[in-house]
DNA sequence: TTGAAAGCGTTACCAA
DNA sequence: TTGGTAACGCTTTCAA
């Protein structure tokens, strides 16, 4: 059934038909129910591809997902972020087009997309520094949204958690429990958010005339690996650190199987605290477990994170004329043993 | 830059650039190159939207995935498919149309993609017992491709992990390795694949005269705290197993902690199997740790799981006749300590 | 308040 | 081997 079948039965052209059914106010009221109740009853839904090639809109949001050649997970806080937008997307009527692509290839990916005008605007997720897709994104006039920042000279929109605020309040409580043997277990610092994250622990520190100890401050890709490895070899080193401070979920895991092998126990001889990108299941009765104060974590919740940038993208689609916007998303350092629900 | 144009540009109709670039054999092969080299120059890419609509096909696979009202972890298994899926569709020229809907949604989401034509087929992933979808999607005509099976009566494509094999042979290591109490922590088992690996354990078990003790038949929704909270109950029962037969990588994590917490050892007091669908980068020196041959895993690699669906699900939608795809996939239980690479 | 008709940018049929 | 032209199914402008 399509729109010219439908105005035929009703006996009306296709132009009140498509303004009944669009909400247009030029239409006669009673028309206009007979016409949705008409479309009701043929289970009448318009033709995307032909409402798209007329509208120009292509009603869909793009994300690139970098695909590291290895048969490795899928980053969670990629998926966690999509995940909420999605919910956003869909709410809207925007379709979600998702590209899977090697990570090398995530330019030539928005460079397509914009091509060939398969998308209204992309997402830009875990900028590097110096990100190329910023400038790359403003000479193709694709709108975009960067979740996090870049050391871009020009203006754009951005939302960003308070990185820098999160771990000088993290380190803050580490200290006042008596702490000042802390290591950081970073993720890599050619990425924006980990170089701020540094440094609110380093500014914690000198707020209290204490330097970093650089045998601590560690920064590589965050696996539960790399928490695993580290950790062991921090503990097993001749000056452990008494707490860790530890830039995900994923490598806090490690970091947790690694002082529970070594007979230590958290809250008592040992004090975690992890910056919570990821979710409530893995923490609930995980990390945060009956062991104590001293085991907690700032929870930002990464699928709401998606979800209020989704909001801004689509707002700023919608109305191009609108200054960029950014914007800083404070996190909520839960102090001693969180067991609570996930923000919704 | 558009067809008009660029054929004004090179003085030839639209028809005949139309068919230069999209390989069309009834072209002079000079005026071939020519338009190539011409489309090139002036960077020109069709308009996605017109030629969806012009040929009917929208050049995009839909996939659904639930999202739990709770604020909780995207399923990992859901999303490593997904990637596995979208390098497939990338490389030809397909879009990923990801649709996230309430787990009590999906059903509207996949007629609404049938509807608007939005998509040329979808995937079902983890189908229950009696799935609605796939009486639902055969009523739509959408084609589509089943990760798994289900216990529909009518014939319809699919492809399944070999379930039932790869838990009768895990079964059967633990049980040559001398093990008699074994724990199985299963998946949902409304879920057809969380029936056939209890059935493959059991039917281990049977042909060596023994019965499954139903204290140790476990099954849930497969989260980290589910593996943490029944190991911990079991092992501090009056009878506790000595080895655990977990369905996924998530709650071994949970059930390893519950091991260690209690001063045992994997591979000295306790085995644990784990059927692998997740990757190597929680696996590698993480389950699989350098302690005894008893911890293991069958791998099967959810990732090349996607991009076998992918494939197959594009191939029905081309040869639209052709007979219904069901296909068994087998896993590769690495015996002993597995620390190889993911298989790619 | 309604309708006719012109796009939107392709592809595909039929003729040359 | 090439070109004219009619779809594709909608939205939107302009006229009534």
């Amino acid at each position: 059934m399509n729109l010219k079948q439908l105005s035929q039965s009703l006996g009306l052209s296709q132009t009140t038909v498509s303004r009944a059914l669009n909400g247009y106010p030029e239409v006669r009221e009673e028309t206009r129910q007979r016409v949705v109740a008409a479309a009701a009853a043929a289970n009448y839904t318009p033709n995307s591809r032909a409402r798209r090639l007329a509208t120009g809109r292509a009603m869909a949001i793009g994300h690139v997902m970098p695909l590291t050649g290895r048969e490795e997970m899928v980053n969670p806080i990629f998926a966690d972020f999509i995940a909420g937008a999605g919910e956003v997307y869909a709410r809207e009527g925007y379709d979600l087009l998702l590209s899977m692509v090697p990570a090398n290839g995530t330019e030539a990916a928005y460079r397509q997309m914009a091509s060939n005008a398969s998308v209204d605007g992309v997402m830009v997720q875990a900028p590097t520094l110096d990100d190329p897709r910023v400038p790359l994104l403003q000479e193709l006039g694709l709108p975009f949204l960067v979740h996090g920042r870049t050391a871009s000279p020009e203006a754009y929109s951005w939302l960003d958690v308070a990185n820098v605020r999160a771990f000088r309040r993290a380190t803050d409580f580490l200290l006042d429990l008596g702490h000042r043997k802390i290591a950081l277990l970073n993720g890599q610092e050619s990425l924006d958010f980990a170089l701020r994250r540094r440094r609110g622990m380093e500014e914690a520190l000198a707020e209290r005339g204490l330097a970093p100890n650089p045998l601590w401050m560690r920064s590589d890709i965050m696996t539960e690996q790399y928490g695993y490895r580290t950790a062991g070899e921090l503990l097993d080193s001749d000056t452990p650190p008494t707490a860790f401070l530890v830039s995900s979920i994923i490598p806090a895991i490690g970091v947790r199987r690694a002082v529970s092998e070594r007979g230590l126990r958290t809250g008592r001889d040992i004090s975690i605290v992890c910056h919570d990108d990821a979710l409530s299941y893995l923490d609930n009765d995980g990390l945060n477990a009956p062991e104590g104060p001293a085991f907690t974590s700032t929870r930002s919740s990464i699928r709401a994170a998606g979800r209020r940038c989704a909001e801004i993208l689509l707002d700023l689609i919608d109305n191009p004329d609108q200054p960029f916007v950014q914007e800083l998303w404070e996190t909520d350092l839960t102090l001693g043993r969180s067991t609570g629900p996930a923000p919704t």
